[in-house]
DNA sequence: GGATTAGTTAGCCATATGGCTCACCTTGAT
DNA sequence: ATCAAGGTGAGCCATATGGCTAACTAATCC
């Protein structure tokens, strides 16, 4: 799944990552968000944009100042993988004891060692 | 952090996603995860090595077969990012919500428009 | 209307990524 | 002792990524 791909991608920047955790407060414009990042214009945009394809952020212009936003569920595709395969994971893990409790028993009952 | 780089990076290429969801069913040898990607056997050691290098996927050579198995909580770093921000994310739509109240409310007590 | 602000476009550069082949090394089976 | 199986290592290649500068456009301010 290609959305899977380039969200994740989005996530592995910390540049990325740390605009989302600002965006987690509330809209900013490109140039707020820029500032706390010693990076040229061109170079942040980039990552904004990188945000607006995996559909993590939305921005539109107002004026001449581009406001950005966190898309509401943005987070939730990656959140509901990784839930997904953590589940699948423990109830194995689950399975698993349960397998060994059956070994002790029968361990139990037919003598040990 | 670095970590939270590599983590998700691991997590951007859908071949080594797959690879997570099969050791989530249980432990496997680099050969039969390899079997279902269709790329030759180094191209496909690359992925687990960055599985590996990013914490999330433990092996360990047993004879000339290496067995690799999912890290236990390896996701859980991943999860824990994406909770945070997704928390901060609605705490505050919560507070948004109760400010408009706090509008109406005044709208009401000083008459509408 | 001219300067300033806020982005945007284009293009350059170094490094990283994801694939490949070919040669090699161990281990296990015969 | 030899051969097959299962990786490994080295190195090549094309494309992607993340940074930069310089030049441009479009709004806003004085």
């Amino acid at each position: 799944m290609a959305h899977l791909d380039r969200i994740f991608h989005s996530l592995s920047d910390s540049t990325r990552r740390a605009v989302i955790a600002q965006l987690a407060h509330g809209p900013a414009s490109v140039g707020d968000l820029a500032q706390r990042h010693s990076m040229a214009l061109p170079s942040f945009m980039k990552h904004v944009r990188v945000l607006e394809e995996s559909e993590i952020v939305i921005s539109r212009k107002m004026g001449r100042v581009r406001m950005c936003q966190l898309r509401p569920d943005a987070l939730a595709v990656a959140q509901g993988w990784l839930e997904r395969e953590r589940h699948i994971w423990e109830s194995r893990l689950d399975r698993l004891d349960s397998f060994v409790e059956t070994l002790a028993e029968q361990d139990n009952t037919h003598g040990r060692k």
